[in-house]
Formats: C-alpha cells, structure tokens, sequence
RNA sequence: GGCGAGGUAGCUCAGUCGGUUAGAGCGCAGGAUUCAUAACCCUGAGGUCACGGGUUCAACUCCCGUCUUCGCUACCA
C-alpha cells in the first residue's frame, strides 16, 4: 500500500452503453467511488475521478440490429442518459468521457501498437465461424440455432437463453447466421494474443506475495484462483466491424477486443479531462507517487487484476493499481437485477420519482452496501432507513439545533462561557471523527464510515438530551450560549463530515448554517469555532422528509408488474417450427419405458446416470436433470424415451438415448409421462 | 465435481494476534422527556457464533470433516 501519494487515480468502471444505470451499479462501483473521490478532496489531495462510456463489443452491434438503428444510435442514446443520471445523482466525476472519441482510438491503437513492436503478442491462425454470403466472420451472438439441450431454436452462439446452458457455437443445430440467415462455415483468421502466462511469475509476486494483507479477501482469493489455473494467452483482437481498427498491417477488418479497449479508456479519459484543464496526464499514470484505485465490480476482478495489469507491465511505463476493491452483487427484493428482465431499479426513474432525494438513496445503498456479500435492497429498508435514520437522527438533531438558536438568539451563534467538563468531552469527542472515519475510508469501509458519520450525530441528540437547555433557559440563560455553541459546533463538523456520503445533504446544511465557504476534513479536527460566535444562520429547514408508505407501495407495485409481465412473457407459447414430412417424424424411434436404476454422476452437478428398460434392452442413459430429481424418488418412473438417438459419451459414460422431458411453471424439469395402467415398456410412440 | 467468498441477535453487519461476561445499527418491550418531523435520550429482552470432531490452560478465532448460500468453472443429447 503506497503511503503518503503525492496523487490519486480513481477509476470507476465504464458501464456498458447497451441500458441506463441501476441501483446494483450504484451501490457496487459509483457510490463507493464517489465517497472516496470527495473525501480525498476535502483533504485537499490532488485527484483525478475518471471514468466513461464502454461503447464497443458485440452486445452493442447486437442490441443495434434488434433495434433496427445503428451502434452509433445505441451508444448517443444510453451514453446521454447515463451521463445525465450521473450528473444529477451527484457523481462527482473529473472527467466522463466515452469510448468512441477520438482520443480513445488514438490512445488505444498507439498502446496496441507499442505492444506489438515490442514482440509483446503472438499470432495464431484459428478456424472460425464464417458468413460467406456477408463476407464475414460471426461472432458467438452472430450465430443462432437449436439449443442442443432444450430445443429451443433461438438460442445464442454462447449461451442459450431460454434454458441458461452455455454453449459453444459449434455445438448448435442448424447454425444460422443472424446477418444473413446462411449457414456459416469454418474459415481460418488471424488474431492476436496477450500471452498472460508470460506474467504469471509477475502477477504471483506483485499481487500473491504483495497484496496479501490489504486486498479485500473477495478479490484476492479470486485473482489467486485465476493464477493458480495457469494463465493461458487471451485473443485480444476479434473478427468484427465495430469497435478500434486493429493498427497494424494485415489487420484489416479486425478490431481490438472490447476488454482490451475497455481499460485503456481510463487513461484516454485521464488524458482527456488534462487537456482541458491544461496540466500533464503522465504523472496520473505513470509517476511512482501516485495511488491508483480500480473501483469494480466482481465480474470485473479477472480484466482489473489479470489483463490489464498485464498490459500495463507489457507497456512498460506505466504504474499498477494500488488496491481494487472490488464489490459482490446487490440483489432487489430476493432477485437478481437483470437489464434484460428490468429486474431493477433504474437510476434515472428513481430520480424522477424521487425528487432531491439522492442522498436517501446514496445513505440506503451505502449503509446496506455489498462490501463483503451479496445483499438485497428492499423498498420497506430503504423507506425504514430514511425515516428511522436520516429523519430520525440526523435531520432532527439539525433541526432542534436550528430551532432553537433562532428561538433564542434570532439565528445568531451566541458566545459561550466557561465549558464544562461535559462541553470539552464532547468536543473531543466530536474532534476525534475526522480521523476515525477517515481510517474506515482509507480501508475502503464505507459502510463503517458512514455508520460513524451518524454516530458524530448522535452525539449532538445525546448532548441535547443530557443538557436539557429548553429547560436551563428558565434558570441560567447564560449556561445555555455554551450549549448551544456546543451543539452548533456539532452541526458544522456534521456539515463536513456528511459530504462524501451525502452531498446534497452537506451543502443544504452548509447553506443553512450560512457557512458554505471551504471547510475541509482536518478542519473539524484541528479549529475550535468551525462556526464563530456572533455569525448568523439563515432559516431553519427540513434536511430529510419523511417517505410514507403509498409511495413505497406504488414502487414494489412496479415491480410487481414487472415480475407479472415477465411471467407472461416466458409463457408466450413458441411459435411452430418449420413443416417435416411423416417421414422426419417417423425415423425417431420413440418407447416407453421405465428408469430402474438412477444414480448421480460422480464430479458432475446435473447429470444422472440411469438405467432404463425399453421392453428392448436394459440400456445406459445419461441425463441432464440431477438439479430437478434425487436419484432415488424417479426410480421406478415411467417415461418415454428416444432409443435410436446415436450414441454419445458424457463424462465417460456412453449414453444410450434420450429421455423427453418437459418444464412446468416454475421452470423445472418434468418427465413426460405416460403411465395409465396397461401400458407396458417398449410401446412404441406414433 | 474443482476453485473462490460467505454462514455471528428477528433484519443488516462488526469482531484485530486465540485471552474476562461475543458487540453495533435497525426492529421489539419498558421508562423518561417535550427543543425537535410521535422524533430524540435511557434501560431491557433477544445468541448452541451453521454442524461434528481435533489442537490448546483457553477457540467465533487455528486444523480436519460435513451441511448450506453466492460467484467462476466443467457437465446437460
């Protein structure tokens, strides 16, 4: 961990331009990112936010064609609309640039390129899918076909949606072309490979031996399994027409592989905001005094740990991230977010539905943050959080405050006399939350540091309580100008205090307390009249409302909507498939039969091995269904199978056949059964 | 199946190097109070630290095994 930087890079993740953002890209990357980037400016270090648009890949040119309208289309449209969201919700961004400009492909090509002459890559001609008729090669969503596994006839090059299997292009019946509607054929290609087994020797050391004890133990087990696997070269250029040209000859109609891009965009967007600030980019990157901070997800750990380090090390010149403290995933409501599902709460609807209440959401998401696990957001915690918290606590302590200094004093802060013992404990106390917040930042807590924010307000309630000067007033008003001194001293470090964690919040306080010059963090350590006596505060006002519970419920009915209206969807009946002759249908050799033996597949998760009687023979089968039955409860189940399927081993055991089966409403694997009485095994099925 | 991360109060989570009686917030119950948005403040109840072994004077903590949740990965004819 580098001690004292003279600078920091803070890099969030470039979300993806193919959806707006959600409360999961909130609550993993934006908003610890934002805490952290704000409080490191009121210590007045010198910091560069960055972050940007990741607009290339295949799911761009795929959401493009579904659409109808090109990949520019799709990336102007939810470019504008994240970039908007982010401005509104308050992520304090130096620069947000996106992949497409100018300074993006020239940054990208120019790192590729010095790879390259380097000797940096290797070459590899490979055989892949390939449209003719578009003169083209298809990547994995290119190519559509047969699920092998559950029929279904749209399933993706890499992944069938509909059953959830991943798959390999090749491996689909009848393989169509999406461009074309062809039938792709193999074609050889080149490409061009970082060859990360070259850095494993690196990689053990710099993060195995050198990161043990302050990397989040989340990302470091991970990266660990990574580089205890062997780490393989990795294609970093990709048959495709949108993306970065690949800068070299004999390249051409090739671009860079997103993930190789993607990375690159910090340092473009870090040379992009330099620019109009007019100061020097290379010292955010490439000076040895500078901290680097990968703020991520952890689906990114393996590009932000792996790959990218490995680039930057093959560059040469550049320095690696300090720490990456990557988050698990937010869930809503039980359920996993999903863009394709809408499963989520989408930022730019929140802020329309919520009005100035970015703070209540930026509190919620942070106070119930997946720093360690997976964690759900529900409606009635965040709705019990702002209420019970944020009113309760913090907007009430600042409110008596208020109240009381304009009922007694017109709104000036009256001078205090002597301090009491109470007083200087207070104070101390109050003075010593800089720093331990701060050491929960620094170790990237921040929901610990958040929670000790409130404490700092819990001390001024507790302080009123004790003291009571709504009554003393009656007896010794002059005790009560050090009260209330006292207490306002705590609503100006809570001006502070707050601002990395809520900064609406901070500044409507700030403006409050008429005391919006620059406070900065140590401030509230180090000065004994963060607001002087004899000044005077504007009028008080409500910091938090309270949220009732219609607009709570009309938020879950949303969802509910949403869950309905899914359902319905997966319930739509496929359409029929293409017209076959008698013939087609009588080449399969369907029987029932009776499954007599079943047991689990050893080292496999879903596959049984089963045997079954056909009236024929008593054969092998292997079936893909250990997720839906145990073993012993389908013995002795009557089912209808295909014996004169060819033969195929799985997992070394040759499966003789193939069991129909079927999926009830909650998706799980039914047989198709035919068991009235009298029917006995090796009937046959016409 | 392999690998990784988790499992601690009703809920969300802390728990450092093994060391008295395992903590916090929210929720709940009771009390006190009226400056404050029925808020604040005080007190309390609530725990087989997933389970079973082992090491140790001493285990939430270290070791072995089992169960379980999430992720990556293999497997689905």
């Amino acid at each position: 961990m580098l001690q004292n930087p003279k600078r920091y890079t803070i890099t969030a993740a470039l979300p993806y331009t193919n959806g707006p953002i959600h409360i999961g890209h909130l609550a993993g990357v934006y908003v610890p990112a934002d805490i952290y980037s704000r409080y490191l400016r009121l210590q007045q270090k010198d910091v560069a936010f960055i972050c940007g648009s990741d607009e290339h890949g295949v799911a761009i040119s795929m959401k493009a064609k579904k659409e109808g309208i090109t990949p520019q289309e799709v990336i102007d449209k939810y470019d504008a609309i994240i970039r908007k969201s982010f401005v509104d919700f308050g992520i304090s961004f130096d620069n947000y640039s996106r992949t497409s400009a100018k300074i993006h492909h020239d940054t990208a090509q120019e790192f590729f390129r010095k790879l390259y002459d380097n000797g940096d890559f290797i070459e590899e001609v490979t055989e892949q899918l390939y449209d003719a008729k578009a003169d083209q090669f298809l990547a994995d969503r290119f190519v559509t076909g047969t699920c092998p596994k559950c029929g279904n006839e749209e399933a993706y090059g890499d992944q069938c949606e509909k059953c959830g299997s991943t798959l390999n292009a090749t491996d689909l019946i009848n393989p169509k072309s999406t461009i074309t509607g062809e039938k792709p054929i193999m074609k050889e290609t080149k490409h061009w490979f970082l060859p990360l087994n070259r850095y494993q020797d690196f990689l053990t050391k710099w993060i195995l031996e050198g990161h043990k004890s302050d990397w989040k133990p989340n990302v470091y087990g991970q990266v660990k399994s990574w580089i205890d696997g062997g780490l393989e070269p990795r294609a970093v250029t990709r048959d495709l027409d949108w993306g970065i040209d690949v800068p070299v000859d004999g390249a051409e109609g090739k671009k860079l592989y997103v993930w190789f891009d993607a990375p690159i965009g910090y340092i473009s967007s870090t040379k992009e905001w330099a620019l109009r600030e007019g100061i020097d980019w290379e010292p955010y990157w490439k000076s040895d005094d500078t901290k680097l901070v990968h703020f991520i997800g952890k689906d990114n750990i393996v590009f932000h740990c792996i790959i990218f380090p490995a680039m930057l090390k093959a560059e040469g010149t550049y320095i690696l991230p300090d720490n990456v403290p990557a988050n698990e995933f937010l869930n809503l409501e039980g359920n996993k977010l999903s863009t394709s599902k809408n499963w989520a709460v989408w930022l730019h609807e929140y802020l329309e539905d919520f009005p100035d209440k970015q703070d209540v959401l930026r509190y919620s998401l942070t106070s119930n943050a997946p720093e360690t696990k997976d964690n759900d957001f529900t409606w009635k915690d965040f709705q019990a959080r702002n209420n019970n918290e944020l009113v309760a606590i913090f907007g009430n302590f600042i409110n008596r405050v208020t109240v009381l200094t304009h009922k007694y004093y017109e709104g000036y802060v009256p001078t205090p006399n002597e301090f009491s013992e109470v007083d200087q404990a207070t104070l101390t106390e109050l003075k010593a939350y800089p720093a331990v917040i701060a050491s929960s930042i620094e170790r990237y807590r921040f929901r610990e540091a958040l929670g000790e924010m409130m404490n700092a307000a819990r001390l001024g309630n507790k302080y009123l309580a004790d003291e009571e000067p709504w009554k003393m007033v009656k007896t010794d008003p002059e005790r009560v100008k050090t009260q209330m001194y006292v207490a306002l001293q705590i609503a100006a470090a809570l001006s502070v205090l707050s601002e990395p964690f809520l900064p609406f919040t901070s500044f409507k306080l700030k403006k409050m307390l008429n005391n919006t010059g620059k406070l900065a963090w140590n401030n509230v350590a180090e000065w004994d009249n963060l607001i002087p006596d004899g000044h005077q505060i504007n009028e008080a006002e409500l910091l938090f409302a309270k949220i009732e519970d219609e607009e709570i419920q009309k938020q879950i009915d949303k969802l509910e909507a949403t869950k309905t209206a899914n359902i319905a969807e997966n319930k739509k009946a496929e359409p029929q498939k293409e017209l076959i002759q008698f013939d087609d249908f009588a080449k399969m050799d369907l029987r029932v039969g009776t499954i007599i033996e079943a047991e689990k597949m050893p080292k496999a998760n879903k596959l049984l091995v089963l045997k079954v009687d056909t009236g024929i023979d008593v054969r092998t089968i292997v079936s893909g269904i250990a997720e839906s039955f145990k073993p012993e409860d389908i013995i002795g189940k009557r089912v209808i199978v295909l014996v004169n399927l060819a033969p195929r081993a799985l997992r070394g055991v040759e499966s003789q056949g193939m069991i129909l089966m079927t999926n009830n409403a909650e998706g799980k694997l039914v047989f198709v059964n035919p068991d009235t009485e009298g029917v006995g095994n090796g009937e046959t099925i016409n």
